[in-house]
RNA sequence: ACUGCAGGCUGUGCUAUCGCGGUGUUUUUAAUAACAACGAGGAAAGUCCGGACAGCACAGGGCAACACACCGGUUAACGGCCGGUCACGCUCCCGGGCGUGGAGAUAGUGCCACAGAAAAUUACCGUCCCGCCGCAAGACGGGAUAAGGGUGAAAAUGUGAGGUAAGAGCUCACAAUCCUGCAAAGCAAUUUACAGGAUGGGUAAACCUUGGGUGCUGAAAUGCUAUGUAUACCCCGAUCUUCUGCCGGCCCGGCGGAAUCCCUGACGGGGUAUCGGGGAGGGUAAGCAGAUAGAUCUGUUCAGCAAUGGGCAGGCCAGAUAAAUGAUAGCGCCAGACAGAAUCCGGCUUACAGGCCUGCAGUAAAA
């Protein structure tokens, strides 16, 4: 996720949930633009109150957001399937530098809990 | 070889797979895809100085504010750097090395804790003289005195002699510091020598004085494009879509008459502009420029003690905009410190595991 403008409406309008070090705000929309591109776009930030080196905040980005692509796969193939867009931010809360295979281990927690919210969704929605 | 001091350099490397950023080439209508090389630092940090660049302001001068202050050089500039000079301190193998500091305290005002009599026209003790009382010791009163005591970070330049009632730079000799003049050396600070004068506590990161200097704001600067309320509103100017009479100080005003244009089937009703400039408000949060070829980097050579500068040859070396360097596996070692570009440079300051190099000194061994 790139634009200010999106990422205003996101933390605004969009739903969030945590998952032990992370926290998760995303929000579905109706892929209308490219109907055959999963529209999964995902931005990743760390409080400069809990870590005020720029190093560390990195670190923490790097890790996450290669943890997020190894698997991300997955939740594209789904969202393909159901013709839906999700705009989500993964916000790092911890105060602690994580391990890869631990950042690894919860990304899949949250990727898989994202995979039955649109299912819930659309049972509220209708 | 080890130790210490000083200075400089470096600061995980390689292979494979997957992935990120802009760029180039090819491909595609385009999106894109493939391939290629490149992709954080010595401090990118703190944001403490100085510039470039941009916008605004700007006759000249003054006031205020701010920082600077031995001399020369260097530079785009600097409070930086280099070289020199003086004072003080530390070290010393006594040649030197290192550190700190440098307009003015003799323009003026203020301040100097505690202690001490007194912190700048000093009299507590002491010393001396006079008066008075007393046999005397001495007490009291008046004066002189900065030699001695004690206090302090600091006490009126130090030593000796003369001098005196006792003393005092009061006088003299030597020494110290400062000022003035003058000679020699040096671009200069300054040094050396001579003559005359003075004896004055410290503090200017207290106010202040002197000198030369500084516009203000920062890339969220700034310029352009697109979208759009919008044929909106207010003001000004020009052209014009009107002509004419009366009222009114004037008018784009009011009343009357005549004519014209547009919308509407018509009565009726409505409209009557265009262009340029400005004001006030709203919207967008997109793109491009700024923005990465430069006080540039590498090598070499010349000038210079050096900082630094010139010449020649070659190179192009991050450019993002929620913001790019990561993960996995293997090998290697001392097991990877401090730490992440955001307009760009020159410095300063601070942080930093380990490794390497140079110089000096010491110790030990060998020749």
């Amino acid at each position: 996720m790139k634009s200010r403008k999106q990422i205003e409406h996101l933390f605004s309008k969009g739903k969030s949930f945590s998952v032990s070090p992370y926290r998760i705000v995303y929000s579905f929309e109706n892929a209308v633009d490219l109907p055959h591109e999963p529209g999964l776009k995902c931005g990743f930030t760390v409080s400069s109150r809990f870590f005020k080196k720029a190093t560390d905040r990195n670190r923490i980005k790097r890790i996450t957001r290669e943890a997020y692509r190894v698997q991300k796969n997955i939740l594209e193939d789904k969202l393909l399937l159901r013709q839906k867009a999700l705009n989500m931010f993964i916000l790092y809360t911890g105060k602690e530098l994580p391990d890869f295979a631990m950042a690894k281990e919860k990304l899949g927690l949250i990727l898989n809990k994202l995979m039955q919210q649109p299912d819930e969704k659309n049972t509220s929605a209708a």
